[in-house]
Formats: structure tokens, C-alpha cells, sequence
RNA sequence: GGGCCGUUAGCUCAAUAGGCAGAGCAACUGAUUCUUAAUCAGUAGGUUGCAGGUUCGAUUCCUGCACGGCCCA
């Protein structure tokens, strides 16, 4: 024991003095195990059927879960425990389980401890499937009070600083956590289905690529190098295929040392597919084919909610060419139009970037019309300038076979015939090292053992990245990437650091 | 980075045109053998985010800072 309990002034140290107590009579409040038969939920299915009021005392059942509600009425008590799924109902009585066990359940279990019960199941008077306790054994004592039971915890700070609090309290947020990684697990069957080997690659890049951000730079002591965390799975994955897997993906996280907001989190999963002998078109169909079966299969059906907008992920998707679609809004050409003209519409939309080559002209232009598209749609065939990853279009060499699925107006996702010319790659890589002379800070890097994998040969190959944090905001209709992101990237909590110190003086004196 | 808003008991929230800081839940004591936001009686719990300023007096007004949220870039 660090601390020493030296009063009771605090809830806290009223649960410390419990739990010295219990010692000093010989229990362990922090027991080894329990043998848990059967889950809450099985529980709950299992002896719906029974009558009110009707018993089944044959059956031998072992539950356990966490406090969280009890009911005392003198001689006998409800008290409700909660596992990973579900809630259930224990009655406890003195009949039951003798009159010293149930004065030790009223002075030792509390809201927030972990129990275990050995009982068998009723059903109430009132209809509610119950266990009613023969046996019941404290697995572990909270120290901490339990948050409020009916609105539970609605401070942001501690939802995304003490997620454990949240989801101690917040029902919802366990729920969506559970379809993020539903999702997850589904888009892995699907592409496993498919053929597709899952793969790795590393963390710790010495070069960033694969996608325009501004990269965690870290240090490797042991070659005295600077190293940076990875902005994109491309280039590695890319480098599968030249060494002969057809078929690759990895989930994984990527790291962006840029600003948070609602859609951005400086770490974010992402899931990156390639699959040789294959275009942008194969991709397409592989998109829609993937995220409307996984809405499907995690959700149960097509449409969703999102934000009071009903999105539609049933196939087809709408195809949408970037330069049609600006200039429909915008009445503005990217491929025909001067620098002079475009700058002159970002003007009247107050909306000049700083630096003003092409390719950031045209990215403004998207941005100001994005949001007008709502429903999955793809929005295809980017110029060449802001693409420098693709392979250029077989019909038009201004622009690229590239594109970006859109939902309620925004990127979920890149995607392209890969671009397998070195000689066109390393000429693209060295356009990006000019931006990047110029100040463009999240120009992509030259990566010259890439351009040297390309030249060993690549066969033509479709990739697909897709922002898996971004689809798990659709899939729980959250609206910011922090409510789907189970610990996401906070500044350090000083509170708890403050509280322990001054804990840890007060028992000193 | 800029603008606006917020921070009060463990949690969810009140409050004063500047005048003793309150409730519900949780906690504690007691009553209660089918309740389910159980009920009833009682007790305790606060450096009103932090640091300054104005004032006889600040949770309230002012300034700065920290943390958070929303909007914008």
C-alpha cells in the first residue's frame, strides 16, 4: 500500500478504508479469477420465455460484471451487473444466501466493483430476467466513484482524455466502437474473400511519400538518423507488387503532424489496397462493391443516417469528372482556363492560396465546391499537377485515371492506376521536390529507390487507400473523427498528475 | 493561427442587476424481502479552472493564462 488511509474525508478514502478492511477479515479484493459461464446477453435470450414469477432452480448459472445500480430493501436487494454486452438483474436475499453473507453484501459490494454471482434464473413480478443469488464473490473494488448513472458523462475533456469513463457510462459509446471495428473486421473478410494477402510494412520511414502532409520526425539512435513516422502505406505496398504479390492490402496507422479538427486526427487509420493487372475502373467497382457490402453486412441495410441526411451506399455510385464538376459549379476550366483565371474565381471566393502554382489552384477550386456533393460518388480524373502518383489518363494526358470516392463532401478515400512509368515518376517526383524548394512543405519527398523499384518493373496495378476513421463517422453517424478514434490525440492531462502529488503529500504528513 | 462560447460538489446541472453557493444522482447513517432513474428519514461533501485587477464585498465585472467546445483559415 502507497497510500495510507488517514481519514475519510473523500469518497476516495472511504472506498480505501473498505478495502483495508476487507483484508484485515481475510479477503482478497482483488481475487484471481472466476469461472464466468455465460454472458448477460445469453442470459437474458435464453430464459425469456419464463412466466413472471416463474423459477428455475435446476440450473446452475455463473455471471459477473460490474456494479452498476443497486436496489436495497432491507432483507433483500436488486443490484444490476454490466458486461461487454449487456445488463442483467441479481436479486439477492437473506434467504438466499444466509444472513452474514448479505450483511457482508451490504457493506462491501459497492456501485463500480466487479462481482461474481453463482445463482439461479427467475423472472420477476414485474418481467425482468434475473439471477437470484446463491453465492456471490467481490473480484475487484473501485476506488473511484462511479459517474452519474442517468446522464452520464458529458464533459468532452473526460470522454476523450478517460475514454475507460466513457464507456463506462456512455452505453453509446461502446456501441459505436463495436461497429468501427465490425467494419474493420468485415472489410478483412471481404478482401480476404477476395484473394488479397494481408501485409505489413514498416512504421519508420527515412523518406515520406504516397500522399502531400507534413510528417512526425523522430530519431533512431542507433544510426544517429532522423526517421519519419509514416504519412501513407504507398509506397511499400507498391513495392509488393514490383517483388510479385498481385493482391495486397494493410491496415495501419499513419501519422500527420498537421492541425485536429473534426475530420482530422494526427493519427488516423488507414487501408491501402493494391491489386496488379488491374485500373482505376477495377478499383471503382471494388470500392463501391466493398463499403456498400460492408454498410450492408455491419448495419443491416443501405441507407444511412448521417447528420439528418439520408446516404445511399447501394451500387451504383454516381462518377463524376473533377473538370466537369467545377465547371459546372464554377464556370471555370482546370485544364484550359490560365492561372490568371482561376486565381481570378478564388478571388471572388476570397479563397487565393499562398502559394499559387497550379496544382494548389486547382485544389482551392475543389475545396469550395466539395460539399455540394453528398451521396458516395467518384469524383474522377484529377490533373496531372495534384496527382503525382498516378498514371496519366489513356485519353487525355492532362489529367490522370485517379479518383476520390465523396460522401456528404468528403474524401473518404484516393485511388488511381498506379503509375508504373519510372521515367515518368521520377519526373513527377522532381516537379514535387521544386514545390517543396519553394516552401510547399507537404510536397511529396524523392524517393529514389521507389523510382528504382519501378524501373525492375511493375505490372500495371489499381490502388485504393480509404480513411477507415472516416468511414466509421458514417457508419455511427459521429460527427468528429474524435468520437470514433477510442483514445485519440489530446494535450497531456496535468489534472491527474496534480491530483496523485497532492494524494501522495497529504499521506507523507 | 483567428473569432465566439464554456469551465460551479465525484457526475449532471442551477444561482446572484456585485451581497451567507443550491438541487438531483453518487457517497455516508438508518428504515424497508419483487425493485428497476425504487422509496422514505437524516448526514456530509466547494480555493466556483488558475493568476492578477476593480470593489466595503467577486462565482458574478475587467485583464492574462490553462483546458475544452463550435465556427473560420
Amino acid at each position: 500500500m502507497i497510500l495510507e488511509v488517514d481519514s475519510l474525508d473523500s469518497l476516495r478514502e472511504i472506498k480505501l478504508k473498505e478495502i483495508e478492511e476487507l483484508r484485515t477479515k481475510g479477503y482478497n479484493p482483488y481475487p484471481f479469477r472466476f469461472d464466468k459461464k455465460i454472458s448477460n446477453k445469453e442470459i437474458k435470450e435464453k430464459y425469456s420465455h419464463l412466466e413472471n414469477g416463474q423459477t428455475v432452480e435446476e440450473d446452475n448459472l455463473s455471471v459477473a460484471g460490474r456494479v452498476v445500480a443497486i436496489r436495497y430493501h432491507g432483507k433483500s436487494s436488486f443490484f444490476v451487473i454490466k458486461d461487454s454486452d449487456d445488463k442483467l438483474q441479481i436479486y439477492i436475499n437473506q434467504n438466499g444466501v444466509g444472513k452474514e453473507k448479505y450483511g457482508f453484501f451490504k457493506e462491501y459490494l459497492k456501485i463500480g466493483d466487479f462481482v461474481g454471482v453463482k445463482g439461479f434464473p427467475f423472472k420477476s413480478k414485474t418481467g425482468e430476467v434475473t439471477v437470484f443469488a446463491k453465492d456471490f464473490e467481490i473480484l475487484s473494488k473501485a476506488i473511484r466513484t462511479m459517474p452519474e448513472k442517468w446522464h452520464g458523462i458529458k464533459d468532452k475533456e473526460i470522454i476523450y482524455k478517460q475514454r475507460y469513463v466513457d464507456m463506462i457510462a456512455n452505453d453509446e459509446t461502446i456501441k459505436n466502437f463495436k461497429i468501427r471495428f465490425e467494419m474493420i473486421k468485415t472489410i478483412r473478410e471481404f478482401l480476404w474473400q477476395k484473394g488479397f494477402v494481408e501485409v505489413e510494412t514498416p512504421v519508420l520511414h527515412h523518406l515520406t511519400g504516397g500522399a502531400s502532409a507534413r510528417p512526425f520526425v523522430t530519431h533512431l539512435n542507433v544510426y544517429d538518423i532522423n526517421m519519419y513516422l509514416r504519412i501513407a502505406l504507398e509506397l511499400y505496398l507498391k513495392r509488393y507488387i514490383v517483388g510479385g504479390f498481385e493482391k495486397v492490402f494493410e491496415i495501419g496507422k499513419c501519422f500527420r503532424n498537421e492541425g485536429i479538427s473534426y475530420k482530422h486526427n494526427p493519427e488516423f487509420t488507414m487501408i491501402e489496397i493494391y491489386q496488379a493487372y488491374a485500373d482505376y475502373n477495377d478499383m471503382m467497382d471494388l470500392t463501391e462493391e466493398m463499403i456498400s457490402y460492408v454498410v450492408r453486412k455491419v448495419l443491416n441495410r443501405e441507407k444511412i443516417n448521417y447528420q439528418g441526411v439520408e446516404i445511399d451506399f447501394s451500387r451504383p455510385w454516381k462518377r463524376v469528372k473533377m473538370r466537369d464538376f467545377i465547371a459546372e459549379k464554377l464556370g471555370v476550366d482546370i485544364l484550359e482556363d490560365p492561372n490568371e483565371r482561376l486565381i481570378e474565381v478564388l478571388k471572388m471566393h476570397d479563397s487565393v492560396p499562398e502559394i499559387k502554382e497550379r496544382g494548389h489552384l486547382i485544389e482551392k477550386l475543389w475545396d469550395l465546391v466539395e460539399d455540394e456533393v453528398v451521396q458516395p460518388t467518384f469524383l474522377i480524373d484529377h490533373p496531372v499537377e495534384i496527382s503525382p502518383l498516378a498514371k496519366r489518363h489513356r485519353e487525355d494526358p492532362r489529367v490522370t485515371e485517379r479518383f476520390e470516392p465523396i460522401i456528404f463532401g468528403r474524401e473518404i478515400g484516393n485511388a488511381f492506376s498506379e503509375l508504373n512509368d519510372p521515367v515518368d515518376q521520377l519526373e513527377r517526383f522532381l516537379k514535387q521536390q521544386e514545390l517543396r524548394d519553394i516552401g510547399d512543405e507537404e510536397a511529396q519527398m524523392l524517393d529514389l529507390d521507389f523510382v528504382r523499384a519501378l524501373e525492375y518493373g511493375m505490372p500495371p496495378t489499381g490502388g485504393l487507400g480509404i480513411g477507415i476513421d472516416r468511414l466509421a463517422m458514417f457508419l455511427t453517424d459521429s460527427s468528429s473523427i474524435r468520437d470514433i478514434i477510442p483514445f485519440p490525440t489530446t494535450k497531456p492531462d496535468e489534472e491527474v498528475i496534480k491530483e496523485y502529488e497532492n494524494m501522495l503529500n497529504r499521506t507523507k504528513t
